[in-house]
DNA sequence: AATTTCACCGATAGTACTATCGGTGAGGGA
DNA sequence: TCCCTCACCGATAGTACTATCGGTGAAATT
C-alpha cells in the first residue's frame, strides 16, 4: 500500500469525506437527533473543534448532506431510465420498473430512510429538501408508468397518475424497506408485487379515460422524454 | 360556564390532559427532537419543574403517548371493521375498506404523523412501539384483503398477502398525508386509486393460487374472524 | 533556508435542557 | 377547627452540546 503522499488539500478533502461517511452512519443509525459535532469528528477521527474548519455549523454539513443525495438521487434517476429502456420486452421492462428503484435502494438504504425520516419530520434540517425530493420522484415515477402505457390527457388524470405513482412509491418505499428488515427476503416478490399494484392501477387509468383495452402487457410503449 | 368546583384529582387529571395534549401539538408541529419539558409544561400553563408530578421523566410521558397511541388505533381498527361489515354492497364494502382508514387518519393527522415519523427515527422513543404497531396495522388490512375476496392457503400466498397488504397500507398514509398537506382535495379519489391497487393486486393473488377468475366486484365474500 | 499558510488541537464560554429540592398554600379528612 | 396532604412553585445542580479562540507543527511558498 501506500504511504500517505499527500498534498495538504487532498488530506483535507480526505478528512471531509470521513466527516460525511461519519455523518450519514451516525444519521442512519441514531437519527437525526443523534448526530452531534462531538460523535460525528470523533468517528471521523479528529477533535470536535476541527469540525468547523470543514463545515460553517451543524446546519452546513446537512445541507451537503442534503445536496450531494440530492446528486446521487438525480444521477440514480436517470441510471433508472436508462436500464430501463434497455429491457428486451414490455414486460421486463414494466419489471425493471420497479426492480431498478428496489434495488437502489437496497444498494444504499441509509440514504433513503435519512430522507425518509426528514420528510416526515418538520424539525429536519432537511424536512424542505425531503419534501421536494420526494415530489420529484413521484413525478419520475408517474412519469415511467406513462411509459409503461399509460398518457394523461386532461387534469383529472393527470393528478390521478400522480396519486397512483405517489402510492406505488410509498408502496416500493415500504416493500424496499421491509425486504431490508428480513421479512421479505426475495426482491423478486415485491417486483411482483408492484408490477401487480400497477397493473390494477393502470386498467382504471385507461377504462376511465379512453375505450377499454386488453391488459397492458401486449399494448404498444410510447417512447419517454 | 361553571366556576372550578373541582376536587383535587380533578384538578390534577385536567393538568395531566393538558400536558399530553401540549406534547401532541409540539410532536407533531416540531417533532420529537423539538419536545422538550420546558415547552410541554409552558404550553399546559405550569411550571416545568411540575411536570415531574405528573410524569416520572421525559421517557415517561412519551411512553404514555404510545399507549394512548395505541389504544385509539385498536379502538379505530374495531370501529373500522365494524362499519365496513355494514356497508351494504361487495363494491360498497371494497370502498369503506379504504375510505374509513383515511377518515380515520384525516380526523387525527398528528397521531399518524407521530407514529410514521417514530416508525423510521431509530433515535426516537418509540421506535419500537411504532414497529409494532405498523406490522399490527399491516396484519389487520391483510385480514381486511382477505375479507375482500381471496384466502391465503400457503406459506408463499401469505407471505404475498402481507406484502400487499404492507404496499397499500403505505400508499394510504402517502395518500392521505398528500390530501392534509392539500395536494390530492377529493378523498374519494383517494379511494378509487386505492381501489383499483387492491385489485389489481387481488388479481395477481388469484390467478396465481387457485383457478382464474373474473374481477372480484362479483364474487362471494368470506366473513372476518 | 526563511517565511507563510492552514489543518488540527485543547480549552472554554455560552446555551439549552433534565431532573431534584425545599417551600407554599389551598383542598380535604379528623 | 386543626392539621395533613399534595399539586404546584422557584431555584439550581448537573449534563450535553455548539461554536470560538489562541496555539502548534508540518506542508507549501518564497
Amino acid at each position: 500500500m501506500s504511504s500517505t503522499p499527500l498534498t495538504r488539500s487532498e488530506a483535507k478533502d480526505l478528512t471531509r469525506r470521513r466527516l460525511i461517511r461519519a455523518a450519514l452512519a451516525i444519521l442512519d443509525t441514531e437519527g437525526e437527533a443523534g448526530l452531534t459535532t462531538v460523535k460525528v469528528a470523533k468517528a471521523a477521527g479528529i477533535a470536535q473543534s476541527s469540525f468547523y474548519v470543514h463545515f460553517k455549523d451543524k446546519q452546513d454539513l446537512l445541507r451537503v448532506l442534503g445536496d450531494e443525495g440530492g446528486d446521487r438521487l438525480r444521477r440514480s434517476m436517470r441510471e433508472a431510465r436508462r436500464r430501463a429502456r434497455e429491457a428486451p420486452d414490455v414486460t421486463e421492462h414494466q419489471r425493471d420498473t420497479f426492480r431498478i428503484p428496489l434495488e437502489a435502494i437496497c444498494r444504499h438504504p441509509e440514504l433513503l430512510r435519512i430522507l425518509h425520516r426528514a420528510r416526515h419530520d418538520p424539525s429536519s434540517s432537511m424536512h424542505e429538501f425531503a419534501k421536494e425530493a420526494s415530489l420529484a420522484y413521484r413525478d419520475h415515477h408517474a412519469a415511467d408508468l406513462a411509459a409503461l402505457g399509460y398518457t394523461a390527457d386532461n387534469e383529472r388524470d393527470r393528478r390521478r397518475l400522480e396519486m397512483i405513482a405517489e402510492g406505488i412509491n410509498a408502496a416500493t418505499n415500504a416493500l424496499a424497506l421491509g425486504h431490508l428488515e428480513g421479512r421479505y427476503p426475495d426482491l423478486e416478490e415485491a417486483v411482483d408485487v408492484l408490477v401487480s399494484l400497477s397493473k390494477g392501477a393502470l386498467r382504471m387509468l385507461k377504462s376511465s379515460s379512453a375505450a377499454a383495452r386488453p391488459p397492458v402487457t401486449g399494448g404498444t410503449m410510447p417512447g419517454d422524454g
